[in-house]
DNA sequence: TCAAAAGTGTTCTTATTACACCCATGG
DNA sequence: CCATGGGTGTAATAAGAACACTTTTGA
């Protein structure tokens, strides 16, 4: 998949007869975790401009196609899977954010699990690759830009909504959902505080599973109960970490 | 001014050579406040489609204009204010939202002191009037659906923002404040409590003068200090109501 | 002197923080 | 038997909620 395939022939006829390029795309910064880390998944570009930078997952909104539905697009055709946790954050539209035209820019983010999929190289790019967002370096058009925009939705928005899930196996342990707030909000949690927090909101039902074949105490595995949320929602209950 | 003036003719050339129409818009939800309701600034359209409907006002954007100052511009036509709090909410680019055409809209809001200007009507709109939010009946298009969008921006960003302060003017009472609040997040709140909170944060000066000619105890008045909160802002300080 | 809104503290309740040891497993 | 992460409770502190009377002014 390329970004921007090539630049379209596009027109606008205003009242005053002026012409005018432009175009509409769709960024979606797929975000996954594994165990310590909080990924996203870049494609190395293989055209110009911006060839051989990496770059956010996009592409132009097909004329029959509504917003949400180009960036789930766009992540089916990187990754496979459907179904998945998506939210619009903001439209990037400077004059002249890209080079060879006036695109704007509708910036999702997806929230996946990192191992319910391998990663093929696509036919469109070169290379695609999780990358830790501790270690970005600069990236192709205005997407440093999007990216941390797309992070700050992400923290706050994965505090006031448990969406935090969507970046787990459906069983996961209590520590490992700590690990994945810590690594989000970038900040340390009180073990005995997150635990009492967490489970006082009666939204884990623990299956009777525990880990197997670790070299100490297995550890409890919980799973999000979305009923249950959606029914306390109801009442005006309020996620928040 | 006219929602889209009439549909412009709009050509994509995509690689595999289909064409189609798309433009993109702005329209802005001008929020102002009076005394006790938070009001929104609707213009009456007067050409198809939606004749005579009330609608948000809003433009297509400008070949050379960034998103941001095509927001301010149809502020400023319509009110003659500039400088004026402005902020990105939500991109709606449904196939079939606008009947003519591809036309996907960035929504803004603005926030603007109600008192500052008096409404002119203008030569493209038949009317501009304000109209309480809590009486809005149906918009053109899907405005009804922006507008919504807008409020829940509101009401989240009012409470973890200094915002407040831009629908009032530059001297204000700490009962006006509290109205206002009440308002935008449709709950009563506890005059001592508020005071105490809102004080406690150090951000108002007050300024040594008091109402006048009212029938009651004066009312001091009270400043909001951007420099103080600016400066503690960058010591990690949090806004919250 | 009346009506109308301004202004002001304390108590109670709830939420948040800080903190240290024993447990179960595999190697 | 050692290393590793799992699991647990209590006390101190801070934040939020509830609540009623006096003051100042114009009419």
């Amino acid at each position: 998949m390329k970004q921007i395939p090539n630049i379209q022939t596009t027109k606008i006829v205003n009242t005053t007869g002026e012409f005018f390029q432009s175009a509409f795309s769709v960024d979606n910064v797929i975000f996954g975790f594994d165990e310590t880390d909080l990924k996203v998944l870049l494609i190395k570009r293989g055209t110009e401009p911006f060839n051989n930078y990496w770059a956010l997952p996009g592409d132009l909104v097909h004329p029959e196609e509504d917003l949400h539905s180009a960036a789930e697009r766009i992540l089916l055709q990187l990754t496979g899977v459907k179904n998945v946790y998506l939210e619009q954050v903001y439209t990037f539209g400077d004059v002249h954010r890209h080079p060879l035209g006036r695109v704007i820019t509708i910036a999702y983010y997806s929230l996946v699990k990192i191992e319910d999929f391998t990663l093929t190289p696509s036919s469109f790019a070169q290379q695609t690759e999780w990358h830790s967002v501790k270690e970005i370096g600069e990236l192709a058009f205005d997407h440093n830009e999007i990216l941390d925009s797309c992070l700050n939705a992400l923290k706050q928005r994965v505090r006031v909504r448990p969406i935090g899930f969507e970046l787990l196996p459906p069983k996961f342990s209590l520590t490992k959902l700590q690990h994945l707030y810590e690594a989000i909000l970038e900040i340390e949690l009180d073990k005995r505080n997150f635990r009492k927090k967490i489970l006082s909101m009666n939204l884990l039902k623990h299956s009777d599973l525990q880990q197997e074949k670790v070299a100490h105490r297995p550890a409890r595995l919980f799973e999000f109960d979305k009923e249950k949320y959606e029914q306390l929602k109801k009442q005006g209950f309020h996620f928040e970490i």
